[in-house]
DNA sequence: CTTGTACCCTGACCGC
DNA sequence: TGCGGTCAGGGTACAA
């Protein structure tokens, strides 16, 4: 469900709510989502007294940083969301409760996953950092540079908006994004990565953090199912330049937007004003 | 290596 | 009202 913005919000949300909190219970009500655990009784002895030292966030994933060195990250993929509280939330809102997290604060962290697509692994230290450094930059960390993007993208065949997708060259651009920032560089999402000229790989490049940090700064995008901490909504979706606009009018220049499938998604773009 | 496809799961929506 | 098909902010395993 939710890109780079989203779980970003998410982290800032929870983030100075839950550092130094202890675990004090543990509730699964759905097994599926424990990824790398044998069930709910395991889930219970590896958290129940751990402290969190601090939440971060590294791509599409929330990182607990427990006090024991390890690390709990939540994978939301399509439908995890996280609600935080004295008394179960609303169950119209959250009718898929998957998991429930006692704070010492009195206060339950709860996890809710309607289509259980996302879910919780425990790592050791050094697993997630080998995982971590498996993934691309951060496209807003001050260090990302339109040649990162350009080394990414030399030699590739497949579509740039493809490319887009894979956490390996860059981290945390889904599906709307993707779109979004190839419309607001004018680029043709079908173009082969490798193809693009230094300075259409600056353009897009720019257009990527532009994009992200505004969507950021509206607490991402509510299209369907996304919601922050407690049934919050993003405020993206009525900036969204072509996401799910096919057959409307192009803001730039009001050609149709139109809706083509790329690697099994939907990408939308301009005909007229991405080339 | 690179690329495409099936799959995990539930629910909303559309045409018949 | 029901039924089948399609689609959904993701990622992985496997085949070609």
């Amino acid at each position: 469900m939710p890109e780079l913005p989203e779980v970003e919000t998410i982290r800032r949300d929870l983030s100075p709510e839950v550092e130094g909190r202890q675990i004090r219970a543990t509730r699964v009500h759905r097994s599926d989502i424990l990824m790398n655990l044998a069930g709910p009784e395991a889930f219970r002895q590896e958290l129940v007294g751990r402290r969190i030292r601090s939440l971060d966030r590294r791509a599409k994933y929330l990182v607990f940083r427990l006090d024991d060195g390890r690390v709990l990250q939540v994978q939301l993929r399509m439908t995890g969301r996280f609600a935080l509280g004295r008394s179960r939330p609303d169950p119209g809102e959250f009718g898929h409760l998957a998991a429930e997290l006692d704070l010492d604060d009195g206060r339950t962290l709860w996890y809710d996953d309607m289509r259980r697509l996302g879910g919780f692994r425990l790592l050791a230290a050094p697993d997630w950092e080998r995982e971590s450094d498996r993934l691309g930059p951060e496209p807003l960390s001050e260090g990302y540079r339109p040649a990162s993007l350009a080394g990414v993208l030399e030699g590739r065949r497949a579509p740039v908006k493809n490319l887009l997708l894979d956490q390996e060259l860059v981290a945390g651009v889904g599906n709307i994004y993707a779109s979004e920032a190839l419309h607001e560089a004018g680029l043709d999402p079908r173009r082969a990565g490798g193809e693009l000229e230094p300075a259409e790989v600056e353009r897009l490049h720019g257009s990527l953090r532009r994009i992200l940090r505004e969507a950021l700064d509206h607490a991402g995008t509510t299209f369907r199912d996304y919601r922050a901490v407690n049934g919050r909504s993003g405020r993206f979706q009525e900036r969204l330049r072509v996401y799910a606009r096919d057959g409307r009018p192009c803001r730039g220049c009001g050609e149709e937007v139109r809706r083509i499938v790329q690697a099994g998604r939907s990408t939308y773009f301009c005909p007229a004003c991405q080339t």
